[in-house]
DNA sequence: AATTTGACGTTAT
DNA sequence: TATAACGCCAAAT
């Protein structure tokens, strides 16, 4: 194995594997803690290759706590049903108490 | 090497 | 206040 430069997609990977259970972030933070705060769109994009990582792509979401990326997955309500079973109100793609979920990486690490 | 894309965010109208 | 357009930056083609 050779020592690769972790790729910002990498680092992203990393974050979203802290988000605790029954917590959802959004691209932005994360963006913003990797120091690439204007790179929010990378994080949605580093995503595209999160399978086959153990990361909850489904507990990212954009700062509006809405599902934007639920088409990304199998389903079309697969992503709304993994965040209800982790105890989170999702109605119509939206967050409920998206402030009471929201993690922010910077503010826990 | 240059161009296009894209699961967002911010600023302007 | 809500809607629309622009900007961003890294990766893939």
């Amino acid at each position: 194995m050779k020592p690769e430069t972790l790729s910002f997609f990498d680092r992203v990977y990393e974050v979203a594997k802290q988000i605790p259970y029954g917590r959802v972030t959004s691209y932005g933070a994360i963006a913003r803690y990797l120091g690439a705060a204007r790179s929010a769109r990378m994080v949605g994009y580093a995503m595209n290759g999160s399978s086959g990582k153990d990361v909850p792509a489904h507990r990212v979401v954009n700062r509006k706590g809405l599902l934007t990326g639920k088409q990304h997955f199998e389903g079309t309500n697969l992503m709304q049903q993994l965040l209800e079973s982790e105890g989170i109100e999702v109605m119509d793609n939206q967050i409920q108490n998206f402030e009471k979920v929201f993690w922010d990486p910077g503010e826990a690490l």
